[in-house]
DNA sequence: AGCACTTTCATACTTTCGTACTAGTAGAAT
DNA sequence: ATTCTACTAGTACGAAAGTATGAAAGTGCT
């Protein structure tokens, strides 16, 4: 947030620099003004640029994003979440996070139950659906 | 396609005679060049916001989208890879599409084939990252 | 210390999935 | 006409998933 800002602010005052140097030169010697006005024109289109692009990565942000602890899930479970959400078995779950197929069906049915789904497939939709955050 | 090209062809044109037109007046009298500078720099920040959205817009259209057609996937498969994705069980998705429970089973057998993956989690993911259509 | 919650695991049981194999029918292509 | 593909459906079997129940150990808070 505040590097944004910052950098917003330095961004803008170069551009002021910038401006006062080139009218300082085309007071002096309107040679070249082409090239003034082409650069100025330049800097303006990339900064146009970078401004969209950083509102796109605002709305980006904005949309999604559900906390998994407003839902009642804890650190442990959405671990295992995150690993049902590419598919794999219970088994490799259970391998990756060094759990039991046991323990792993525990968090699953406690997961389906605060999550409100039936079964891994609905759980997938759920998560995608929200964002994993 | 052409729409684009024909449009910031035009744009570029009466930019350039803008650039044009403003030299001419600041040849003539150069009381007011902040004015102009100020609206040149405008008018290519815009710019530069414009080509972002064409450019984002491009990304978003080309990222996903696939013709299952092109997997090798029938019609009827589709149909079932559809309610599939919607995460109900084999059971119920023969009810909805009246097929039986084996029939179902066949047609999946061969999705997962065509898709390479091994199981329905899995594919739903492929169909997702993939973009239905 | 006591309570609530989390994490871990086990056992037993039911249900669902997934694969393999077979097979009939209908329509399109050669 | 026959060949091929898509669609349908069945049986059989093993693997995986899901449920129910209980229980021990740890954590965090009051």
């Amino acid at each position: 947030m505040w590097k944004i800002v910052i950098g917003f602010g330095i961004l803008c005052t170069s551009l002021l620099i910038l401006i006062q140097l080139a009218e300082f030169r085309m007071m002096k010697m309107d040679a070249n003004v082409e090239v003034i006005v082409a650069i100025l024109a330049l800097v303006f289109f990339v900064l146009g640029l970078v401004f969209r692009k950083r509102l796109e990565f605002k709305e980006v942000k904005t949309i999604p994003t559900t906390n998994w602890q407003d839902l009642g899930i804890s650190k442990r479970e959405f671990e295992v979440l995150q690993e049902l959400v590419s598919g794999v078995s219970n088994k490799e779950i259970g391998e990756k996070l060094f759990l039991s197929e046991s323990t792993v069906k525990s968090h699953l049915s406690s997961i389906y139950t605060k999550l409100h789904v039936k079964n891994r497939a609905q759980a997938i939709n759920k998560a995608k659906e929200a964002g994993i955050q």
